[in-house]
DNA sequence: TATTGTTATACTCTATAACTATA
DNA sequence: TATAGTTATAGAGTATAACAATA
């Protein structure tokens, strides 16, 4: 699907492309292998630190409408629970139990083997990597960010 | 959502994926300008050269159901024809019209400047960088490109 | 009045299975 | 019988809007 000119453009998108769909499945697996939809896996990762629903929005970049199934599912599962903040009865914190640790970790390690096999490099290059694509990312301050995506109607 | 050791590998994971959401998300954007659905601006960009329906969903990586519907959208904005092929009455030809191919060309360098800007290096920042993504992927003769990928139910 | 979380709902994307027409 | 394309359908993911409880 290239277009014409700058074949090295070309190049990068493609492998970024499959870079990220390699480490997207990757992660599936790994959720896989823990009986988790991969939702609720994403959702464990970023709770390292407890949360609100509204923040565990903002961290999984979606609205929070869409948290409370996933929460549900984590909590059914025994491996969060929900507390009602004593400061501010509106907000629930969402917490990872002894289980939800344990679980977060193995889905970390097992995760872990595949990440290293797609970036199957040196220890330098996989740095020079690194540093390229945080400059080429990091210095292009745009504005894309926003993702006000318009959609045409599917006619 | 970083586990725990190897620094540099979650900052490499976390690094692609927003590559890959900054390039997608340009994409639909570059789309949108053409009033064209992404999956049908993505077929768009996979007729190069004309295309059965089952070669289109392997160049989609999508199962050829899903293709008819995405050709219906493309055949009733005139930018492809679906013409028997005379020698197996069986298979449908989709080719893009003059007005497909310049829906094409115009999608393509849309896209062009946002893709060059993603990837705001020089140009021998960026053919090392290609190297390095082409070596890690290449080199890793993984089998993880069988997209098998087992998911719990829901609970 | 504004905010948190929830519910209901809808749309996109993608997969499976059953069907048809050709081979 | 096997294959190309289609149809119907279902599920995951994500978005918006309306609502209850709380601030």
């Amino acid at each position: 699907m290239s277009t014409e000119a700058d074949p090295v453009l070309d190049e990068l998108s493609t492998l970024v492309f499959e870079m990220t769909r390699r480490l997207r499945n990757d992660f599936n697996v790994s959720a896989a292998e823990l009986n988790l939809p991969p939702t609720q896996a994403l959702a464990l990762m970023c709770l390292v630190a407890p949360a609100s629903m509204r923040e565990l929005a903002t961290r999984l970049s979606c609205e929070p409408s869409n948290v409370t199934a996933i929460v549900d599912g984590l909590e059914r599962r025994g491996l969060v629970t929900r507390e009602l903040d004593p400061s501010d009865r509106r907000i629930k914190q969402v917490t990872l139990t002894g289980e939800g640790k344990r679980h977060r970790t193995k889905l970390g390690s097992h995760n872990k083997a595949k990440v290293a096999a797609v970036f199957n490099l040196s220890a330098p290059d996989r740095s020079q990597l690194r540093d390229l694509l945080s400059r080429a990312l990091g210095d292009s301050s745009r504005s894309t960010s926003d993702s006000s995506e318009s959609r045409p109607a599917p006619q």
